[in-house]
DNA sequence: ACCATGAAATTGTCTGAGTTATATCGCTCG
DNA sequence: CGAGCGATATAACTCAGACAATTTCATGGT
């Protein structure tokens, strides 16, 4: 009886944003456990019943979460020993929801660096790529994209997707498909650098210019122009977020480690 | 009665290599066809029930097959709606599953030419990196998975195993986790790349002097040449594969694209 | 023409049982 | 004393069947 009353009231509490479904929220919570260190690498999670148990679901949607994050690369389970957590190369870190998992809490700067100097490799590259062979359907989508960022301001959701789509039109300009699939990993940086700069950082200067810089070499059909303007726009960017942090002694994990 | 003895017989037969488990198989088996388009994006699968009763295998394992399949980005499920493939642009091609799908059978000569393309602008830079910040230990790796090159075949299955090994500690050597994340990709391109050759291509030339001076430039701690050297090594491979196959029309993306 | 209401279809969740794989321990044998 | 081998315990794995939740679609009322 309280039982069946208290599911929905549960499922509800759980389902916080977005559609997720109870075995969705069971894998965010524990890849956020994973991927923010509070499960480190080797360690075992409770067992199946044990850990459905004490998160007051069925051992169904448990283990349909933990499939989840295997297919990531954050566990890996076997009869007899249980689900362990996978050392860290073995993670699956391009993939969108362990980035956003990442990203849930402020990240750990080295990541962050990593994640724009990766972009520092390809966006530009891509950007050329895109000089050569886009479409005019992908230009336009680029060209409303600019739009979208002048109408919004940028610090509004609306900005920050304008600007998401601008770079992911810009990979998908690349016509190659695997270099679309880092669409997820720059927006998470488009989207942190712009909530960065809203909490900590008062507007710079305005990137829209840098933006459009970038647009019209991928117009001219000018691959070496597209790759300067891009690699500048990402380089201004990582200044954004990286340059100006305070200099915390140490606000989340190294203190609670050892 | 007869069901309970045709299960082991069953499983037996799915679970062909590794240690895959049945719903691992499913998922397996399930995401070949729909990464070869044999299911294409748009369509809907069967019903849970008629999935699992075609396959024989119980409403669970199949669930958690779509699980994995829908965490790779390959599917999406609704209620009401059904399990549809996802449009090409949301999958995880560069999941190691994912690309390992792609390249269970002759993979696409654009995806082929695409995943090269975006190993050269992925591993010379990776190289350079790897030329700043490498450790003893890493160049250890790498040199011993040198060594593995030679005294095996190149052909030979350790030989292919050291070749990758020898790119993924460049990956490692970079002190990128993202950059890591794309060991998988360059691996499968590897191994994919020995295999076509040994049986398309009599061996062009020995590939191991080519190896050799990237790790050299790696131990001399000179991006440059590192940088240099891996291009070079990376488009050679790439003519191994690309170049001397039945000229259909097109080349690459170029020609498909209006 | 539009909005509300309900029905149908599909995935989602739960429960409890039985099965299978494997690490560990203990035994025997060399 | 060490190496191989077999029993055992433990975890994940698979199954079956029921019920719940969600969303689309049609239907009827306004």
């Amino acid at each position: 009886m309280s039982s069946k009353k208290s599911s929905a009231a549960r499922a509800n509490a759980r389902a916080r944003r977005k559609s997720l479904r109870l075995h969705g929220t069971i894998a965010r919570d524990l890849g956020v456990l994973i991927v923010s260190g509070r499960y480190k690498p080797g360690d075992i999670l409770n067992g199946e019943i044990d850990a459905s148990d004490r998160l007051q679901v069925s051992r169904t949607a448990y283990r349909e979460a933990v499939r989840i994050l295997a297919a990531k690369g954050l566990v890996e389970s076997r009869p007899k020993v249980g689900t362990r957590v996978s050392p860290q190369a073995r993670w699956h870190m391009l993939d969108p929801d362990v980035l956003s998992w990442i990203f849930e809490f402020e990240p750990d700067d080295t990541l962050l660096s990593n994640l724009f100097e990766l972009r520092k490799i390809v966006e530009p590259e891509a950007a050329a790529l895109a000089a050569l062979r886009r479409t005019n359907e992908e230009l336009e989508a680029m060209e409303k994209a600019l739009q979208g960022m002048t109408t919004h301001t940028l610090a509004s959701e609306a900005g920050r997707l304008a600007d998401q789509e601008f770079h992911s039109a810009m990979l998908r300009a690349s016509g190659n498909a695997f270099i679309v699939s880092l669409t997820s990993g720059v927006g998470a940086a488009v989207s942190w650098t712009t909530i960065f700069k809203q909490r900590h950082n008062p507007l710079r200067r305005d990137p829209i210019p840098d933006h459009q810089k970038v647009y019209e070499a991928v117009k001219a059909s000018d691959p070496k122009a597209a790759h300067a303007a891009m690699l500048n726009l990402v380089e201004l960017a990582q200044l954004d977020t990286t340059n100006s942090r305070k200099p915390k002694i140490a606000k989340t994990a190294t203190a609670a480690r050892s």
